[in-house]
DNA sequence: CTATAATGATTCGATATCGCACTAAACAAT
DNA sequence: ATTGTTTAGTGCGATATCGAATCATTATAG
């Protein structure tokens, strides 16, 4: 295969991911109130997946995002008082992340108001599909992810 | 199915789009010079492969973005000289986009300087792998499309 | 034709992202 | 124990994103 042929082809890849990608964030802050945004939700999610009381530090690794971009995302979240920061036992320089009574409650509300746009999706595409595609991103995932530490 | 279920198949899909997308971006930036984005990046490879000569307004629409950010990136690739903002002949209130001379080479030579990583990745992963996602993709980018209508 | 509405682009203010520099705490090496 | 290095978090400045309001031009209605 050509050069040029392989870069097209990436580029349609990259090209239709980024698109999806701006409309899912779309799906999601339609939902959110003013103030809050996918930065936020993201982190809420992360915590009630993966278990809260983590470093601020490693969910910025978790996102591969900056820690300064970090430290502001969860001064929002404190601020509406959906996660609580606490001092970290074991290490004087850092924090834990603890989510509140109102940040599981938050996020909750928010995933029950997306259910139905996704349902709707679920119904207009066979399961298979997005099976299938979640196979063959992962795969690319991967490897872009190794690719990145060398 | 369950909802349940769902969702989270849903979860899974838009999180590996989320990443390959920063991944890729990363990509991009790691080969821009200081002062140039993604979003500046983008915007010439959009007139170059559908053509100069169109609106600002038209361009925002393409990327679905809001038209202030699209005069705020179209002012930073106008500092840089890689297009040029000319009045439009058949509206007096719009302006049209066109790549200059250094905008077409720049671009291309910010796409020699990717083939590498891309080339490096077509040997990492099948090409058939590639076209099953990206078919997979550009039906659930449509759909999503199609229903952000409504 | 004139008055009104709609449209393309910009300005402005608020928030987000991110690199750089700084502080405080922990760790390492003697 | 002391000193130098590394690490966690934050403050700050620069740029990016985006909604609301504004200005100029065009389209529409009567």
């Amino acid at each position: 295969m050509t050069a040029d042929k392989t870069l097209s082809l990436y580029f349609s890849l990259f090209n239709e991911i980024g698109i999806i990608s701006q409309l899912s964030s779309a799906l999601v802050n339609e939902q959110l109130p003013k103030g809050l945004s996918n930065a936020h939700f993201n982190v809420l999610i992360h915590l009630d997946r993966l278990g809260d009381g983590q470093t601020p530090l490693a969910i910025s690794r978790a996102f591969q995002l900056p820690k300064t971009t970090m430290t502001h995302t969860l001064c929002g979240l404190e601020t509406h008082q959906l996660i609580e920061m606490r001092p970290n036992p074991k290490d004087g320089r850092s924090k834990c992340v603890w989510l509140t009574q109102k940040g599981h409650a938050f996020r909750n509300k928010i995933i029950n108001n997306l259910a139905p746009d996704l349902i709707k999706l679920s119904t207009q595409i066979p399961q298979d599909r997005i099976l299938n595609t979640i196979t063959g991103l992962a795969e690319i995932r991967k490897i872009m992810d190794a690719n990145r530490e060398d």
